[in-house]
RNA sequence: GCGCCCAUAGCUCAGUAGGAUAGAGCGGCGGAUUCCUAAUCCGCAGGCCACAGGUUCAAAUCCUGUUGGGCGCACCA
């Protein structure tokens, strides 16, 4: 609905000032009292016409007219408020009761885009840090669906690699020693509690099979170790509420030939050569400050060359964006990778990147190191046990991906009790009980704008109408932290309504549950997105 | 040493395509309930937006420098 208002805006520009090169038109909330839209579109033009804004705004202001617009006054310093006429705020409550929650649904753009988050080694549990970068990349696949895009979320199973070594080693070493076999603990082996409970019940279920005549079958145990680990990760997901439309193993991309294929492009490319034995690809030549070794002297490929082929597969699979969701100390891999891409003829904005800082832990105010290796580190099983899948969903969402956060597991605890998604829940909860006390079928009366007069009534109705601009911002900028935000402040207007004015009984009832349903839809699309439990009661 | 991220109220944090009086939650103080859920609402107190310069009609936001914290700079993943 906005999208007209900016059109007239755009039109009543071209009106005044002709086809001028426009810099992006931004409308926000005009403060209280002072209209219902407002931009600042004048200062920008001002720059490029060289005139003063406030003249620009008057003329802007002048030359808008439309039956959605009840009047645009320019303000002083160059600021164009816009006064809605009811017949915009009539037309939107029809809109979204007749559409419900498709009304926040965008046509479909026919573009794929994949998200890949988490894909944390399958070499133990999840820790916490892994519920950041998992809220962050699942609301965001969530939100670009809502805007249209074809969206598949991805975890990639590093399940080929040197750390798989050792962690099927660390296994080996306990499992031997139940079947009377010493093997020695590798150096830098993994040595948390779940290593050990992997090994026993391996050992339960298939007693000494995979160690006969003294040797252990490695293969076997790293399969095993392998899809333990997987299974347990994808319990701790579902319990977060995280679910992956693909799960993509590293080890397929050696089996089809992937890999291979790869060092021949970039043998193509032109920038390969070797040195040291090694092969090396001159990333310099795309912006890195030093090559990188594709292939070990060793003959073996590096993670580097192997990632390439992964993005490679993922081009080739049609995404034309491909989105990492990678912890910080993953940064420096941003520069390499986007060099190899482009080596491969793929363009470098195909890959984005979203960086969230490490997550610290505390406990008792001193830092834990979290690490798989020693095993010192607080799982997401035990996040979500303590403060609830809501809770911790929320706890996470709530913080931008460029901040540190600190995290500490009592603090934790007792914040779950004041949550911000409690009061999300409750507004929601309270909204739907109007609804079903009031036992009208509302969808068939009609609605008159002008009925909606109050202060808290204008402000909910406002907040509304602004939630579709806000959900294409966020997109834009992949800063699904405003989405909590974005709910809390229509929670605010709705409670602020609610607790001043009764709907049932009033004398415009009617029109008071056309706005209580609208905001119950809106505050679904939202719960939905941050993938938050709608309660009906709380 | 080089690159990137961060520094905003007592605490945890929002707020960057420069814009109207810098916000919220928690904590503190004071109010509101014969009525749809008080897990609520209303109000008050609390800020040299790390520091110093610069650009601009306008800077928390952009630029330069400084300080403090974090992350990265592998033929690991």
């Amino acid at each position: 609905m906005l999208k007209r208002i900016r059109e007239m805006i755009k039109n009543a520009i071209i009106n005044a000032y002709g086809a001028v090169e426009l810099p992006g038109l931004e409308l926000t909330i005009a403060p209280e009292g002072m209209g219902d839209v407002a931009t600042q579109i004048a200062f920008r033009l001002a720059k490029i016409l060289r005139k003063n804004p406030f003249e620009i705004a008057n003329r802007i202001a002048q030359s808008i007219k439309s039956p959605y617009i009840e009047k645009a006054v320019a303000v002083k310093p160059g600021y164009i408020n816009i006064f809605l006429d009811n017949l915009f705020f009539e037309e939107f409550i029809k809109k979204i009761e007749d559409e419900g929650l498709s009304y926040f649904q965008e046509p479909k753009k026919n573009i794929k885009i994949q998200v890949e988050f988490v894909s944390a080694n399958p070499t133990g549990p999840l820790h916490v840090g892994n519920g950041r970068g998992g809220i962050i990349g699942d609301v965001l696949g969530n939100l670009l669906k809502l805007e249209g895009y074809d969206v598949s979320k991805e975890y990639y199973v590093n399940d080929a690699g040197s750390k798989m070594d050792l962690f099927t080693d660390s296994i080996v070493y306990y499992y031997g020693k139940l079947c009377g076999i010493d093997t020695k603990f590798p150096e830098e082996g993994y040595k948390g509690e779940y290593i050990k409970n992997i090994a026993e019940d391996i050992y339960f279920k298939f007693k000494d099979r995979y160690a006969k005549n003294g040797k252990i079958d490695k293969e076997a145990i790293r399969d095993l170790g392998k899809d333990f680990m997987i299974w347990q990760i994808q319990k701790s997901l579902a319990r977060f509420g995280v679910f992956f439309d693909t799960w993509f193993y590293e080890s397929t991309l050696y089996k089809n030939g992937d890999v291979a294929r790869t060092i021949e492009a970039f043998k193509k490319s032109g920038y390969t050569y070797e040195k040291d034995g090694a092969l090396w690809f001159r990333t310099t030549a795309f912006g890195d400050d030093k090559d990188r070794v594709l292939v070990r002297k060793t003959g073996e490929p590096t993670y580097t060359l192997v990632d390439a082929a992964y993005h490679k597969n993922k081009w080739e699979r049609g995404f034309r964006k491909a989105i990492d969701i990678w912890g910080a100390d993953h940064f420096g891999h941003i520069i390499p990778m986007k060099a190899l891409i482009q080596g491969l003829g793929i363009p470098e904005d195909f890959l984005d990147v979203i960086i969230y800082q490490i997550v610290h832990l505390y406990e008792n105010s001193k830092e834990v190191m979290m690490s798989k290796h020693t095993g010192t580190f607080i799982t997401l099983d035990e996040l979500v046990s303590e403060v609830g899948k809501d809770a911790a969903r929320f706890f996470f969402l709530l913080k931008s991906a460029d901040t540190h956060l600190n995290f500490d597991m009592t603090l934790a605890k007792k914040e779950s009790v004041d949550n911000p998604v409690f009061y999300v829940q409750y507004t929601y909860a309270r909204l739907l009980n109007i609804l079903k006390k009031s036992g009208v079928p509302i969808a068939k009366k009609s609605f008159n704008a002008n009925k909606l007069s109050e202060r808290e009534e204008r402000a909910l109705l406002n907040e509304l109408i602004f939630i579709k601009e806000n959900l294409e911002n966020i997109s834009r900028t992949y800063s699904v932290n405003k989405l909590p935000f974005l709910a809390i402040n229509l929670c605010k207007s709705a409670n602020s309504f609610y607790q001043k004015h009764k709907v049932i009984g009033a004398d415009n009832e009617t029109e008071r549950l056309h706005l209580v349903n609208a905001t119950i839809t809106a505050l679904s699309m939202l719960m939905d997105l941050m993938g938050i439990e709608k309660k009906e009661k709380m």
